[in-house]
DNA sequence: GATGAATGAGGGTTCATTCAT
DNA sequence: CATGAATGAACCCTCATTCAT
């Protein structure tokens, strides 16, 4: 991931360098064929319309990637594991709350979804699919994200932030989905100027106070744990 | 599209019989289309791998549909129009109030996803897509369908039981992306028995009152509309 | 192989009729490919090719094959059943004796081999190729053609009409190895007009009576087993 | 083609060697890609299986040979002129009858085979090509060859050793037939342990001899030239 | 001179679509 | 009206060939 500004001397550089340009290459490929998937059915991308926007040789793209199925798959790994890493840090942060925590996770993720788009278009796209073979590998992955969310959630549930009668699963799952929502259908007619932070911000605050005025009558039923 | 509610006098009966007995085999195979559409990709998805699950001949289901692709869409529509038909009921309901309104159109949406999982899953799979040729009239669809909940929200914020600030369409797309992803990511490990209604009241609830205990420290900013 | 001139009442014939023609249409194909395979590369035999001279679609073909490899592959056990066949019927003959047996071997051999030369010149591209994967199988087939001539030498060797010091299997790979290029060759600069039968006879002689004249010496060693 | 047998004198040496080391090279990966090239059909050898085994680079082989197809074709030309070399050699023997020169032809190619076997291998899978652009020359080519052991049998008909109503091409192209196939397949099942010579010799002497024992009778038709 | 990454023409294969039965 | 054999356009992928290093 990160480039390591290679020494000039010392090591025998050469099949470090190599590996790093390949490795860089690869994402680059990943990223911009992300742009075409994420608009166009996978049986509607041919490679032609790859290797144009990617300016390769059809060759050289399966130097890079088995085939194109292994390139799609690629893009959900890379966004995976960016989003993980993005959330683990915060999760792991001593310094703050579990209000800001999940704030800043909320925020974070956001940043890296709104910089990818496409990436993360592309994993709400697989995540619907039933269990088969590798969509399994893709719900597994789901939750491990998930997972980050909900242990800031536990953590304030503990703590005694957060309602105890809250099932912090649903909680984190209805959070990141209406994250999602947000970043992956930004042309909202009620709001066509871009104010996306304060966007983000409203919606944890929506899970964290309501929406009821505080003369609102409570709902009749609360679920079944109170 | 619309099945013409058939007038019982008038016309010959026997072509519009017929035309009932194509729409309800129509229906059929989209709905058991959507079985496969929903595990696997369009292009996974081959002709005789339909066939064989609707036991009829190739040339049979061109009498239906121009061609695969219209079948895919028609799926598409088929749940649009059902989802959009419930909603409108709840939503021009006099007799209960904006919150009841809330909780019915979670629960009779749920329900009908429920009974048509897959129709719903393949409408997941394709909303994300950009602004391309039709998926524009996906996003339409979709636009449609919320603007029935904030129709509801709009009512409560109009009566004085909902706050004021809320953003009524950022209110209305988070709760239906929750209640969305419960009922797509169905096996959830914390909760394997299934206690479906129980949950889409608890998502209702968590969107009205929040998640923080009375004593909680109101967290920092409130968006930017306060 | 024999076509069951199909009883028209009887059975409920419309399977079988249609496994007759599709066999039929199979053999075919496979005749019409030899005609390629014998004088071009596997690799310099396109599909286009194929298609061209069979008179048939692209996708046809692939109903009666996997793909061209196992085309290819069939030209090879078409040819060796037929010959199998053929061999077996004379081995087992018991109104001749062991002289007339192998006479009658390399005609009705070489009859079959004139009428589909390709097949035959198909199967002599691949004998010599070394044991790898299915070669393998080649090897066999070619071992068992070759144990009914071996078969009819052993039965002469024991009736006492051949000498009993030659060996037999190298007798009858010769023996074969010779009327199989007499027909792989056959515009033969010394033997322009045809007289093919005659000299399928003298290469039998040849091995019955060997060149020498009778004034001639006895060559120097006999083998070692003398 | 020729190797210029290098005049000591003369030229400036340097490029007469280098053009020394230089065919050395091309007769080395000659012989090594006839490995490949006898087991593996021509399109399932990839210059990447031949550079593995040759330990070069895909840039250098093309030093050598204008591309795949002319490395392989060479293959048979180097097969053929040595064969060549070594018939002529024994045909233009003036210390030797007819007897002991086709012995001799048989044993000396006999031997060149075994060491070069791939090469053989090749030349006979080639061989039962059709005319087609350069079959025909390995046609001449084998034609070439075959008349060397014609010259032989010709002269042992002068010579009175040989019948005189032997079909003198007939004879050699059966003879070559039979030593190829007893060098091709090796692996015979009823000589498992090797006595190469010894069945070389054993041939030979079927042709020369027959197989028949003393007693038996003469069979029936005799050709028709006699 | 040697190398192997990049290339893209070419070919095998699939599968939606048609249409004769 | 239903069927499924035949079709060929379209597409993925391989691999011989090139050429900058």
């Amino acid at each position: 991931m990160v480039k390591p500004l290679q020494d000039p001397k010392a090591r025998p550089a050469i099949p470090e360098i190599r590996s790093v340009r390949f490795e860089q290459a690869r994402t680059r490929i990943i990223e911009r064929a992300a742009n075409l998937f994420a608009e166009k059915r996978y049986d509607q991308v041919t490679l032609d319309d790859l290797i144009r926007i990617l300016g390769i040789g059809k060759g050289t793209l399966y130097r890079y990637f088995t085939n194109k199925e292994a390139l799609y798959s690629q893009i959900l790994d890379l966004g995976h594991e960016h989003l993980q890493e993005i959330l683990r840090g915060v999760r792991d942060r001593k310094d703050i709350g579990p209000i800001e925590k999940l704030q800043e996770m909320a925020r974070s993720m956001t940043r890296y979804i709104r910089l990818h788009q496409d990436i993360f278009r592309v994993m709400a796209i697989e995540e619907p699919k039933e269990r088969c073979l590798k969509s399994e590998k893709i719900h597994l992955q789901r939750r491990e994200r998930l997972s980050m969310i909900e242990a800031a959630v536990d953590q304030g549930v503990r703590q005694g932030v957060f309602r105890s009668d809250i099932d912090t699963w649903l909680f984190s799952q209805s959070l990141v989905s209406a994250l999602w929502a947000d970043s992956l259908f930004p042309s909202l007619p009620p709001d066509p100027e871009g104010r996306p932070v304060q966007r983000i911000q409203e919606i944890v605050n929506l899970f964290l106070t309501g929406a009821l005025t505080p003369k609102s009558p409570i709902p009749l039923s609360r679920g079944g744990k109170a």
